[in-house]
DNA sequence: TCCTTTGTTCACTTATTTCTGAACATACCA
DNA sequence: TGGTATGTTCAGAAATAAGTGAACAAAGGA
């Protein structure tokens, strides 16, 4: 088995966990994932990845929660096995639902929250450019919803859109 | 004056820092030039929030990489002044554009680059789904690049989008 | 039952990032 | 020229995040 091409994708989308918020070894064990075609176990993941099992067990765990990888079993083998979502598409739009939902969502309630509080406009505060702030948000917000809500009309939207 | 709701948005803002990947100092900067409407120099900034001077620095350093404050100069007074860009779409385009260059696209040529070797479809190596991924990011990329070439475009087109 | 395999948790180590104060540079003014 | 105000850089400190190994738990199988 060629592995170089593994490696170096590994590799690559290890080092670009930070664009959608895990580890280096979250993203790694995800890269593996999607770049091979077996499905693979948390003690065969430690080894080929040189890390530790606890490591890969969190790690999946993490993954678990992003939504992008589901256990398979073999049978009459007591191992979990994990393979990941095989549409890059799906994949990709639970990462996003899942990023949105952490750290978007709650930024958009805080924001709303303390405008809630800022009705007698004080001196000092930009409160016209905050009320922007508000709006813009609430504008992308809505518009993530919408285009979240399917994969395959999104990316019919996004075609559409691409062809004009 | 009436600092809560200027201390609230700093916190907040500081708090989201990571969705577009700049420390907490960084986006508290950034907030508290956000929230208010005066002009701010390093020194008052370092007071208001009760961080060292050379954190102010760095952390205004960075804010001009992003293209998101601007100086000013009050006359008759030698010290540098930062306001942030007034317009909250053009500040978030920034942003994401800057975003774009300095995360997505490197990844899109690392992935690229690794599939110009791959062309022997090796065992083991789910090529299909790579090419498949190499398709989305490169779909992405265009749909990115076309959006974030106009602020006032890309919300004519959102809105357009919103009102179907 | 006891042993083995598998996976998780957690206290601790290691690595990385962030922050600071001091030293330095620069520009203006007296 | 020296003195003061302003801003930057950088080595090290402090804080935070990530990774490890050992202990533990659970589930089969002999």
């Amino acid at each position: 088995m060629d592995t170089s091409i593994v490696d170096d994708f590994v590799d690559s989308w290890g080092s670009m966990g930070s664009l959608w918020g895990v580890n280096t070894s979250v993203a790694r064990v995800h890269g593996l994932l999607i770049a091979t075609e077996s499905s693979w176990c948390l003690d065969d993941i430690a080894q080929r990845l040189g890390i530790s099992k606890s490591n890969v067990s969190t790690s999946l765990k993490e993954l678990r929660s992003w939504g992008v990888i589901k256990k398979t079993f073999l049978s009459g083998d007591r191992r979990e096995f994990y393979v990941c979502e095989p549409d890059v598409w799906k994949m990709l739009f639970s990462i996003m639902r899942e990023r949105k939902k952490r750290e978007f969502d709650p930024l958009v309630s805080n924001i709303q929250a303390i405008l809630e509080n800022a009705k007698e406009s004080p001196d000092g505060i930009a409160l016209e450019r905050l009320k922007q702030m508000e709006q813009m948000l609430e504008t992308f917000h809505a518009l993530a919803t919408k285009l979240l809500s399917s994969e395959n009309q999104a990316r019919a939207i996004i075609s559409f859109f691409m062809n004009k």
